[in-house]
DNA sequence: TTGCGAACGATAATCATTCTCATTTGCGTG
DNA sequence: CACGCAAATGAGAATGATTATCGTTCGCAA
């Protein structure tokens, strides 16, 4: 299982090229869940795939377009993508050693709503990140 | 009232330098509450200061690491800054106009201290937006 | 006032990201 | 299966935000 799937690409609007396959392999078949593209790019190196840096930008965007991925905006200044599988979730993001987990909260989420309808927004979407240390966890920079 | 205050520059371990007095008086006096490097840049000039831009980023952050100003990190690249005025609060941004109203709700802020909790994370701080249309309020967009 | 280190202004440098453009490639046709 | 062309790619230039460098100036204590 696992194998990439052109008719994905195909089925979203894009052409299966070789770039394209590799990327989207990247994000499912890969270890990390969270990536920049710098993160992809060096993979992609590390593969020995030629690849350009500008075409991962550009693919990585058109993933996001497409509802393949997920943009997000942590600290850092880059930008992070990851697999959108439908289930919309917050992120806790570790200040020490970057690790992510995901998070989801009903309660949290109605709230959201209830406020947008309160000052009149219509809900495009929203952001949030909890940070902090990850100082009892799998936290990588503890061994 | 409402006079800039080298004092207020010396209790943070800064010493009073006029382009400091000058920005931390424009987000005292002025018009916005949120504004960006460059937006403060701009009213400078415009009030025939003669400020570097460079001067304007280092004075920013200073202020934000001395507890007078918050940054934040809205989509669109650049940061923004306003007065800490001591009351936490999350942000609504318009994606039409940037308009931004601030709010505050008690049931998330307890939720999210739980789901630090559970995940076993210690709280650093953290960063909550919903993007949207402000369809029917002040939106400066619409006249 | 004098002197020194901190702060400044101009500008070069850096970082993430996007754009440009000549070359290559996916893929439907004949 | 070869052909042709538009779409996609790769290399590198360009951009926008932010930071670093450096010679000059300024705040402030002696």
């Amino acid at each position: 299982m696992n194998e990439m799937q052109p008719e994905h690409l195909k089925s979203v609007g894009l052409k299966s090229t070789l770039p394209r396959l590799k990327i989207l392999d990247i994000f499912k078949n890969g270890q990390e869940r969270h990536m920049s593209a710098e993160d992809v790019y060096q993979l992609l190196r590390d593969g020995g795939e030629n690849v350009g840096l500008a075409t991962v930008y550009r693919v990585l965007t058109q993933f996001e377009q497409a509802g393949l991925l997920v943009r997000h905006n942590f600290e850092g200044g880059k930008s992070v993508f990851e697999l959108n599988e439908g289930t919309h979730h917050d992120h806790i993001v570790c200040l020490q050693c970057g690790h992510v987990e995901e998070f989801y909260d009903n309660a949290i989420e109605s709230r959201q709503k209830k406020i947008a309808a309160e000052l009149h927004f219509t809900i495009h979407d929203h952001s949030l990140q909890i940070y902090g240390d990850c100082t009892k966890t799998k936290c990588p920079h503890r061994h």
